[in-house]
DNA sequence: TTGTAAAGTGAGCTATTGCTCATGTTATAC
DNA sequence: GTATAACATGAGCAATAGCTCACTTTACAA
């Protein structure tokens, strides 16, 4: 536990032969098979550089410290989530509000599935890594989604404030999507979740009353 | 970092005369105040015991290890928390459904503002210390009274399955109040959000329309 | 007074862990 | 073949933090 305190924060080598980034990308498989398999507490580089079947040493030699290690991993992980949002944009032009927002409820789930015992892992034991640069970028980016999405149908909103409003919507969504995973899982395959939360927001965008489906939908396959 | 592993987790003494529980309030004092200071990497055990102007054995006869200290520190902040929404049973049988709702976000932020910083430290920084016993009862039964003040108004509410309902209720005011302390503290001051959070939950449950407030409530005091 | 239990002390043991560095091995350039 | 740089190794250092325990002090009861 030396120098959790001082970051070297080296920009440290970069992998420029094949070896090598075979080597870092055994050394990042390995960190989240570790995470997964043993929590947080057994999450050192010695173990993870065992598990990746290198030394300490290699791992030093393209992480600056253990921080830098988790960083990478997180950023990957939301790199992959960002991927499976991406097919959203057309969609978000085409169909109808209600459409779009489920969608994008289901789409938030979906990500939560890519991973989830990682996804689990890194939002729950570890620790805030102070405002990872990348990261600011990313929500940035989903906001700006949403709020290109409401602001193309100002037509059909009531809501005054869309900057408030996008960041109800998002924080919502979110929250409810991430904890149900967890909580909730039979509401969230069958889609009743999913359902609800639309209503809900739509009836708060439109200002209008949205009818409750009578005949809730079976769960799908 | 001899015993993080092996928790003795022996019921340690119980303070009977007053001196010593003069002594454990000054322990847990001193943990709030480290914490909320230095953030959890300085939250040791010996720096608690410094503070608090009690030794290190001290701290030991009244809790078995670090994590039953912070769980006792998280247990008081949440007690407190409870406390302030203690008063809301009767609010909920008179007043009508919409300011019932606003009432509760209110009081939600409200126990935000208890202790900020502490609150803070709590949620982002602390490892989640797995399932604390105590932890469960206390969403029991805040979710319990939203459920009784719902069924309650079976006749104005729509939704089919009140359990799921009560559950996108609570956490979409938690996440969203929670998140909105940081982020939004205008919006949540002013009230806008909580008007806004407000009108989308009670069009949620009654199916109904509620009018947007044209005119903004301007920031109370 | 005096015996006993509660309360308090703090030096230091034990274990762990992040990280280094001297050394060895493999690939590429000429 | 040889020089050079990239890559890899792993024993072990330095730091630290959780916790113990032998011992002292204080409170209370008889």
């Amino acid at each position: 536990m030396a120098a959790r305190k001082k970051p070297p924060a080296n920009p440290r080598k970069l992998p420029e032969q094949d070896r090598s980034r075979a080597t870092v990308e055994a050394i990042v498989d390995a960190a989240a098979r570790v995470l997964v398999k043993h929590g947080y507490d057994a999450f050192t580089t010695n173990r993870v550089a065992e598990k990746a079947g290198v030394s300490v040493g290699s791992l030093y030699q393209y992480f600056p410290n253990k921080d830098a290690l988790l960083s990478e991993l997180m950023r990957r992980h939301v790199e992959e989530i960002e991927r499976g949002v991406e097919g959203m944009a057309e969609l978000a032009r085409t169909a109808p509000l209600a459409e779009v927002i489920r969608v994008g409820i289901e789409q938030n789930a979906q990500a939560h599935f890519i991973d989830p015992a990682l996804h689990r892992v890194l939002s729950e034991q570890v620790p805030r890594l102070g405002q990872l640069d990348w990261m600011t970028g990313f929500t940035a980016r989903m906001d700006a989604r949403v709020r290109e999405m409401l602001e193309a149908r100002r037509a059909e909103i009531v809501v005054q404030d869309i900057d408030l409003a996008v960041y109800i919507i998002t924080r919502t969504v979110e929250a409810v999507v991430h904890n149900a995973v967890c909580e909730r899982p039979k509401d969230l395959a069958s889609g009743a979740l999913a359902e609800e939360v639309t209503r809900m927001l739509v009836g708060f965008l439109t200002g209008k009353a949205v009818p409750v489906k009578k005949t809730l939908r079976a769960a799908a396959e």
